[in-house]
RNA sequence: GGCGACGUUGCCAAGUGGUUAAGGCAGGGGUCUGCAAAACCCCUAUUCGGCGGUCCGAAUCCGCCCGUCGCCUCCA
């Protein structure tokens, strides 16, 4: 399988650290393991659809590996200090401890509601710092950093691949507009290990007094950590490559004096909400839980990935009603009930499984690999529609399904305060349609249809749902 | 200014040198139904931002132009 590598610019073929280290060439070893490291949240607010569709890659990216036979290791950190966690809880009064904690948890809740699966370990920052200390030891050791002002910088100048991910050189970053010369840096790019903490702000005792992480560190200790000093992937939002990702390698290398930190560096798109990103500095967001009020996980997921995840992604209400109503004709098929008894095996199951690895081994080609499930669906219900028995093509569509996430579970509807009038009503109604009112009838469809509860007849019965 | 992308049917969005340009939604036709709805089936771009070039052949490669976006220490 192929991915797209960041770092070279290019796709590569894929192949694990563990393959590699084990001469494992076909199959030697039963699970080869990836060790994959996704750049979490800082939580201190509600995560909005960017974050959904960020995670949801990573997820799928995930499944896909361990149906392609790997075992991974998936580590995803929560970075619970930084500068607007600390201004959130001091604006809202209240610990920060007590902020993060409440911010992850509801972003965990998030995440179970999409169902992206749980990374193995999920590390946070401010229970890291004895490693953030001991990396950025290591570093001012052999000349990477240096203290100042009870700061502590990495001295970009001394590392020579410095820009290789984001491709920049010094001298074009300099030229840049934006940048401060910070006070006691030796050079403008030179970037924070470890923050002198103001009064008032949490700190933690270190050798340069009392601090706190940087933005970077706490994702190279952690990986090293829990990861080792070489991981397979390395994976986040296109907006980390700099300064974060870039960073990281400087850390990581500079540290380990191995290269590299990372062998698959993979970046999605951002999510555009109009005309530009969604992102919490702008205001444009939509939370996830404002999204699964009206919306299902599935359709989520495949608004997702329906598109090319490198590429940039444009939200709109029509955009995710359509991956509902595309959700609801694959829900459609896994309920199917089949009856059909010719075994006349019209499916090529083979020929859709490997069009469907072949579209995700392209570097996780998940729109074409849901345009090939969507073609099994529609053939499933030919068949089933002639009398054939479908129970194997559903089961390789469910497997298959199940690999890119979608649960294809029947929408839950909100329990209605109103509900025993209106059963009353539709029972009302049965009773008229039976004398064949139909006039009488159709008023009271016509009348909940105004009111928003759409009237189903079906040969079971008759039944009714809220428009939501 | 530097770096990196993108522009495909009414909308979203794949395809990146060669038979009929995926798929979803919308739209049209049909099956089912008392009628609907839902569901299902079938159909729906001679054309890929513009102009040149390379090639037997380009949406796909090259050049220029137009338009849009991202990053350049808040960011998935």
């Amino acid at each position: 399988m192929k991915v797209f590598n960041t770092l070279s610019g290019q796709k590569e073929e894929f192949i694990a650290q563990d393959e590699e280290t084990s001469g494992n060439v076909c199959g030697v070893v039963p699970y080869p393991e990836v060790k994959m490291y996704v750049c979490g949240i800082n939580p201190y607010a509600d995560s909005h659809i960017g974050h959904a569709l960020s995670y949801i890659t990573f997820d799928v990216v995930r499944r896909y590996l361990e149906f392609r036979g790997y075992k991974v290791k998936h580590v995803e950190n929560v970075t619970d200090v930084e500068d607007n966690i600390i201004a959130t809880a001091n604006r809202l009064g209240i610990p920060l401890r007590e902020l993060t904690e409440k911010y992850t948890v509801r972003y965990f809740e998030d995440m179970d509601a999409l169902n992206i699966l749980r990374p193995h370990i999920i590390p946070r920052a401010t229970e890291e710092i004895p490693k953030i200390i001991e990396v950025t030891k290591v570093l001012i050791d052999k000349g990477y950093a240096y203290p100042s002002r009870g700061d502590v910088y990495f001295r970009v100048t001394k590392d020579p691949d410095y820009g290789k991910l984001s491709k920049r050189n010094l001298e074009s970053m300099v030229a840049g507009i934006r940048i401060e010369l910070g006070e006691g840096k030796e050079h403008p790019m030179d970037f924070v290990l470890w923050k002198a903490s103001k009064p008032g702000e949490p700190s933690w005792d270190s050798p340069w007094g009392p601090g706190r992480p940087g933005w970077h560190i706490e994702c190279t200790a952690m990986s090293l950590k829990y990861l080792g000093e070489t991981i397979d992937i390395h994976g986040g939002g296109q907006d980390l490559v700099f300064p974060h990702h870039e960073n990281e390698i400087a850390q990581s290398e500079s540290f380990t004096g191995k290269k590299p930190f990372v062998r698959y560096w993979l970046h999605n798109g951002l999510l555009r909400l109009g005309e530009n990103k969604m992102s919490k500095s702008l205001g444009n967001l939509i939370t996830i839980r404002e999204a699964l009020a009206k919306h299902s996980a599935d359709a989520l997921r495949i608004f997702v990935l329906s598109s090319y995840y490198r590429v940039p992604l444009t939200f709109t209400e029509e955009a995710l009603e359509a991956a509902e109503k595309g959700a609801d004709r694959l829900r459609q098929v896994a309920q199917l009930k089949p009856h059909g008894e010719k075994t006349t095996g019209q499916i090529d199951i083979p020929g859709y499984h490997s069009k469907f690895v072949a579209a995700m081994d392209d570097d996780f080609g998940t729109a074409q690999a849901l345009a090939t499930l969507f073609d099994l669906a529609r053939d499933i219900n030919r068949l089933n529609d002639e009398g054939c028995d479908v129970t194997q093509p559903k089961l390789t569509l469910t497997e298959l399904t199940g690999v890119l996430g979608l649960t294809l579970k029947p929408r839950e509807e909100p329990p209605l305060e109103s509900a025993p009038f209106i059963e009353l009503l539709v029972s009302t109604r049965q009773e008229l349609r039976k004398a064949k009112q139909f006039q009488l009838a159709d008023g009271i469809r016509n009348k909940l249809t105004e009111l928003g509860i759409g009237i189903e007849d079906t040969p079971s019965g008759t039944v009714w749902k809220a428009k939501r």
